[in-house]
DNA sequence: CGATTTTTTGAATCATATCAACGTACGTGG
DNA sequence: CCACGTACGTTGATATGATTCAAAAAATCG
């Protein structure tokens, strides 16, 4: 690495579906960005239940962001869920995402409230919705995502168990939505 | 207003208990910086069924957040639960928080980090949670505020109905917790 | 004090979970 | 390319957490 220049080293990385890049109580070092493949995070209860916070697909960015920008023990796992190649951002936050000194905090401070707005979003959604409306908005929201996923997947990300979804999936098909040709 | 100056102008303003500050479909002018009393904002189902996304005490902040930074129709009610005295901050976000220009900007990043930290504990609690660690996960984040307020808004809040939020509280006084003199 | 709001109680019901079993798809190694 | 093992999806029976509705009791407020 050349003295004095202030390019950026990106380390990327490559790792095998399966593999767990972050575990609970870990410090986390790294946020990942995802080039190609997916990445997930969840959290486990005490049953052993997974519960799945956030789904990663190529050009999302994703980690414990406590534990990142903290340093605090990580609560989360994350997980590929493909064989999936990132970049290592191990900066400290937030100098990462955006030089502040040069202005450009204000792209920063875009995307964490762009960030906060749909947090609040999936948050009203748990309070208000049936397990029905959880699904169909992930559809409508995330169709890309809906295509490529496991339904086991889909179901911890809107808090139900497969078997329920898998239910409401059926009912679906019989009383069907509007036809979209 | 002298011209030049670069002194804000902080207006306030007082509402009664039960006034409503901003209705789904307005466009949100103001972000409310609470001086006393408090307010709370919330959605409302089509069933009619209120669940409230934030309080805000003294010293809080509150807004439809996608509607005052986006200039978006809003979607939450923001409505005050006691008689309140509020900073009205209707400046372009994110000026008002903190003056860019000035290099302040990294404690507008804390905020808004800190609070997306808050809003995923609070997603990952409603995901994996039962009833009645919600509540108990309330007493404990929001002691004061579990004084302050009649039953039924916390139960609005954690998500469940003010019937089934009595049955827990009594279940819980029979049989009691770790005792603290 | 009366009027309104909040809290409690109980019974019936509903949404969703659990468990177990079976069927299907999928990927890997022979 | 087949066969097998493992993961995934479906189905049905039963259980449970939480809601609904109605009504009474308690608290709060003008």
């Amino acid at each position: 690495m050349e003295a004095q220049e202030t390019i950026k080293k990106l380390q990327t990385k490559e790792f095998k579906k399966g593999t767990i890049l972050l575990r609970p109580g870990e410090y986390s070092r790294y946020a990942f960005q995802v080039l190609n493949g997916c990445l997930k995070s969840y959290i486990v209860d005490k049953t052993g239940k997974e519960y799945i916070m956030q789904f990663a697909p190529e050009g999302w960015v994703i980690s414990d962001m406590d534990s990142y920008v903290n340093k605090t023990p990580a609560t989360l796992f994350i997980e590929a869920i493909e064989d999936t190649e990132v970049i290592l951002m191990n900066e400290p936050f937030p100098s990462f995402f955006s030089d502040i000194s040069s202005g450009n905090s204000l792209e920063l401070i875009h995307k964490l409230t762009n960030n906060i707005i749909a947090a609040n979003r999936r948050m009203a959604l748990l309070l208000s919705s049936t397990a029905e409306e959880r699904y169909l908005n992930f559809l409508d929201t995330y169709p890309v995502l809906a295509q490529r996923l496991p339904l086991k997947l889909i179901a911890s990300y809107i808090g139900i168990t497969p078997e329920y979804l898998s239910e409401i999936r059926n009912k679906m098909t019989k009383k069907p939505g509007p036809f979209i040709s």
